[in-house]
RNA sequence: GGGCGCUUAGCUCAGCUGGUUAGAGCACCUGCCUUACAAGCAGGGGGUCACAGGUUCGAGUCCUGUAGCGCCCACCA
């Protein structure tokens, strides 16, 4: 196998077929082991509306890398994948499709309508998955869920029934937002509010039996004029103190409304005096309710006006504000117009501008609910990682309103109520009622459905099989992470966190771990309008998925969005090419000997050097991954590969490998062996399949990484002293090759070396490798030479003097010996003044302060030296 | 109006509970096709850490304020 690895890594060679080979042996799928911890995720569940873009493959990156760690660790490790039913989003989507066929909803009714919808369901849901798949995700396909199934539409009744029952859902006739084109009510969290250009129009509303008396009104809104039914003041107001109780003529409409006081009335603003229309807006309607207003709706659906605004009857709304404003102005009540800006909602899914609109709905009575869902996030049952978050959440659950569940779409979960043809009597069933239980009539089901997100609170449970008592809910339930981004924490998390609590009685999970959005590398946000989206599976076909996800998590840090970078994911493919060529390098060698746990018996120094690493490094990668620092994780693996063992362990392995001593050769491998199947195993839930192609290819019995254990630090591989040693035989082949590109010396020429230091010894022992790494003729301790020509070098290890002959020019040398000269007083000035500040002295950790000391010490060391060198180029 | 985040090298970003001389990748410059990798190797230049105060022996790091950018929530007729 080896020496058919190609020079280069290509991903689509391998990919696809470690992914099937995956599902053959079902490592996906977690079984249930009772002596065995579980670990859980579940999916947030991507919408079957389209197809997955950069945000989903973070999202499914750090996920697969949670469960994979925890995999490899022991855990019953269960990723349960799925897909949302996407009420709103798809119907309208599909209607769109409808459009271009020239069909509307009303043409294929309520049934070839759902059949279509399962359609693309079909259609849409496999091809996500299919993307999931592309990303190496390890989720258990076994137990792949759906908003809509069976399984979860029986948790949605029960849910349903179980408030109702509790008297937390409730019908109601209330100010909802209503879309006009989607022709559907919407929550609060759907309404997406931006600026506008706008006016205040001023209105004067004469008084009744007072000539040429009038109370001026501002409304942004004229339209909605002929719903109004009372004009509104403070009651503290003194300005219309006397108008209270009296009454006002609607101009153009002859109709009477009263003056009323009501605290709702801010004196500083406008006028001081409200029009009330209370079926168009929500505080009108409560102050409506209060003083027992009539409720006039002016409005259609379509939010064209009705028979209820008399002659404007079957205008658009922007027709008959030009309309309404016309007839005002000509009959002398308008006031005078001011632009303003202001804000104005629009529907989230179509960016129609929502009406305030009067109709019957379901809502969920939310304060009951939310008190133990915010007191879990306050004490710490449920943590948000990064925990400023958890602000987010608790601004939101604090100031909760009622939520309204019922859409009058057909896409979704239908409302389990059912209404008598004959006396209106109202049955909540899970069973279908078809007998009125009162007067023996017709029953007919709630043409209405819910809310998307009502099926999506209950993800986390309903997905275990709640509400049966199942294997999988016990074993599996509560859950451990929730990975989603911060832009559904009131649409989504909210609702989780009190479903899961009201229903099973705990937290859904313990963690939630947001991440930032992908921008485009420009910053702005990938949007489809821009046209600025980038496709991640070209983005895989390209590169590989594994240096999209290694680019997706590399640096992150959680929370915070991140810039989509080809540049990054170029910096990815390269250190998957690089690892690739490590192996290859490796295989080069025979290493059938080895085995992936096996080391040496005795260790040289830099086997320890880099043993010890490769254990700290295990030690780091876990801590980080604990606390969800997946970005430093990766990159400290990265850093570590390329720069340590590369860079420094294979380059000495080649001389190594090319000696003679055959023990040393035999034992250099095993260290290679252990030391890249360690390195991949920490690296696989990075970058799955690149790790589990090499891992293979390694004398491993051709097991799959994904049973191998993820490294963790062991105390007997804790060579700290070693690597410290080596450090210095590294500074001292830095120190050489940095004199060589200083003084441009050659390659061909050789440089002789002497070392003045107290770790003569050891750099003794690391002389072959100064030698062969750095080119160095000679490595000598015995400085009984002439050394009047030589460069002078100092590390932190040691001082080395480097004779060159005629490439060395005296004067400049000198020069630059002073200027090193001056620079080492300098040190030690700072140094000495630092060390005998007693406050430093005695408030500084010891550590901090032996540190300071031991520098000093190195400093006035060097300072001798540089001055022997200085009196002898002198001469 | 309320809240949150960001400002560190030309670009994108790390810098944990304050601790020596602030890091990485990319880009740039110099020299190398050294038998794993030119998608590579060796070396180099480049930052008064947004600004102003304060706490401290010591501040990129903590506190206060200012400015710019971004986001979220609420929304007043």
């Amino acid at each position: 196998m080896s020496k058919e690895m190609a020079k280069v890594y290509d991903p689509s060679q391998v990919e696809e077929r470690i992914y099937q080979e995956w599902l053959d042996k079902k490592y996906f799928h977690a079984t249930i082991h009772e002596d065995r911890k579980p670990f859980t995720i579940v999916m947030p569940p991507p919408n079957i509306t389209g197809q997955l873009h950069m945000g989903h493959a973070l999202d499914m990156t750090l996920q697969d890398i949670l469960t994979r760690v925890k995999r490899m660790q022991g855990y019953d490790a269960l990723w349960l994948p799925g897909t949302d039913h996407a009420s709103i989003a798809t119907e309208a989507r599909i209607v769109e499709t409808m459009r271009a066929e020239g069909l509307t909803k009303a043409d294929l009714g309520r049934e070839g309508f759902l059949k279509r919808a399962w359609e693309w369901k079909n259609t849409y849901g496999s091809r996500i998955n299919k993307q999931i798949t592309k990303l190496g995700s390890s989720c258990d396909w076994d137990r792949e869920r759906f908003t809509m199934d069976e399984g979860c539409s029986d948790a949605v009744k029960d849910v349903f029934i179980k408030l109702y029952d509790k008297k937390l859902i409730y019908r109601g006739e209330r100010i909802i937002n209503w879309c006009p084109k989607c022709k559907t009510s919407i929550s609060d969290a759907e309404v997406d509010f931006d600026e506008q250009d706008g006016n205040f129009w001023y209105f004067r509303y004469p008084v009744k039996g007072e000539n040429d008396r009038y109370l001026t009104v501002v409304t942004t809104r004229p339209e909605t004029i002929p719903g109004d039914t009372a004009v509104a003041v403070n009651p503290n107001d003194e300005r219309f103190a006397d108008l209270v109780g009296k009454t006002l003529i609607l101009p153009t409409f002859d109709r009477e409304i009263p003056v009323i006081a009501d605290e709702y009335v801010d004196m500083e603003f406008g006028t001081g005096a409200v029009k009330i229309t209370p079926a168009h807006d929500p505080n009108d309607f409560e102050v409506g309710a209060r003083h027992g207003l009539p409720v006039i709706n002016i409005m259609n659906e379509d939010a064209s006006l009705n028979e209820n605004a008399g002659k404007y009857c079957g205008m658009s709304r922007d027709e008959a504000r030009k309309a309404i404003i016309k007839d005002l102005d000509e009959a002398g009540y308008m006031v005078k117009i001011e632009p303003i800006k202001h804000n104005v909602g629009s529907c989230y899914r179509c960016g129609t501008t929502i009406e305030p609109w009067l109709s019957t709905q379901w809502f969920v009575s939310m304060k009951p609910l939310a008190e133990p869902a915010i007191k879990a996030v306050e004490e710490g049952e449920t943590k948000f990682v990064p925990d400023r978050f958890a602000k987010t959440y608790f601004n939101w659950m604090y100031n909760i309103k009622d939520w309204c569940i019922s859409r009058q779409l057909w896409w979704g979960h239908r409302i389990p109520a059912y209404y008598c043809d004959d006396c209106g009597e109202m049955v909540v069933s899970k069973e279908a009622v078809t007998v009125c239980p009162k007067c023996g009539g017709n029953m007919h089901q709630d043409e209405d459905t819910l809310d998307t997100w009502f099926s999506s609170a209950l993800w986390p449970f309903s997905t275990l099989g709640w509400p049966k008592d199942t294997e999988d809910m016990r074993h599996f339930y509560p859950t451990d992470v929730l990975v989603t981004g911060y832009d559904i924490i009131f649409f989504w998390v909210a609702r989780m966190i009190f479903s899961a609590i009201e229903h099973t009685g705990k937290p859904p999970f313990h963690t939630v771990f947001i991440h930032g959005i992908v921008r485009a590398s420009d910053g702005r946000k990938m949007s489809k309008s821009l046209g600025n989206g980038i496709d991640p599976l070209e983005v895989i076909d390209q590169y590989g998925a594994d240096a999209l996800r290694f680019m997706l998590v590399s640096g992150g840090t959680p929370g915070n969005d991140m810039r989509y970078s080809d540049e990054k994911v170029k910096a990815a493919r390269n250190f998957c090419n690089k690892i690739w060529n490590a192996t290859r390098f490796i295989l080069m060698n025979d290493v059938s000997g080895c085995k992936a746990d096996k080391l040496p018996d005795t260790l040289a120094l830099e086997d320890k050097w880099i043993v010890s690493g490769v254990n700290q490094l295990a030690k780091e990668v876990n801590a980080n991954i604990d606390k969800y620092e997946l970005g430093i994780a990766a990159d400290k693996i990265y850093d570590f590969i390329w720069g340590e063992f590369c860079d420094w362990y294979i380059e000495i392995a080649k001389l190594r490998l090319n000696g003679e001593d055959e023990e040393a050769k035999a034992n250099c491998k095993l260290v290679l062996v252990w030391c890249i199947t360690k390195l991949m195993q920490m690296l696989h839930p990075f970058m799955p399949f690149i790790t589990e192609e090499i891992y293979q290819n390694l004398p491993h019995k051709d097991e799959s990484i994904m049973i191998s254990a993820y490294p963790e630090y062991d105390e007997k591989l804790d060579f700290s002293d070693s690597r410290e040693e080596f450090a210095k035989i590294m500074d001292a082949i830095k120190a050489v090759r940095n004199v060589r590109a200083e003084k441009n010396v050659p390659p061909s020429k050789k440089i002789s070396l002497f070392i003045d230091t107290e770790e003569k010894a050891l750099i003794a022992d690391g002389s072959e490798y100064i030698k062969r790494l750095a080119g160095a003729s000679s490595v000598s301790t015995d400085l009984s030479g002439d050394l009047s020509d030589a460069v002078q070098i100092a590390t932190s290890a040691c001082r080395i003097l480097i004779p060159l002959g005629e490439l060395v020019d005296k004067e400049k040398e000198l020069l630059r010996i002073k200027n090193d000269r001056e620079k080492c007083l300098k040190d030690i000035a700072r140094i000495e003044g630092t060390l005998s500040n007693e406050q430093f002295v005695s408030k500084a950790p010891a550590k901090v302060v032996e540190n300071e000391r031991k520098k000093l010490e190195a400093a006035k060391a060097l300072l001798v030296k540089l001055d022997e060198t200085i009196t002898s180029l002198s001469k």
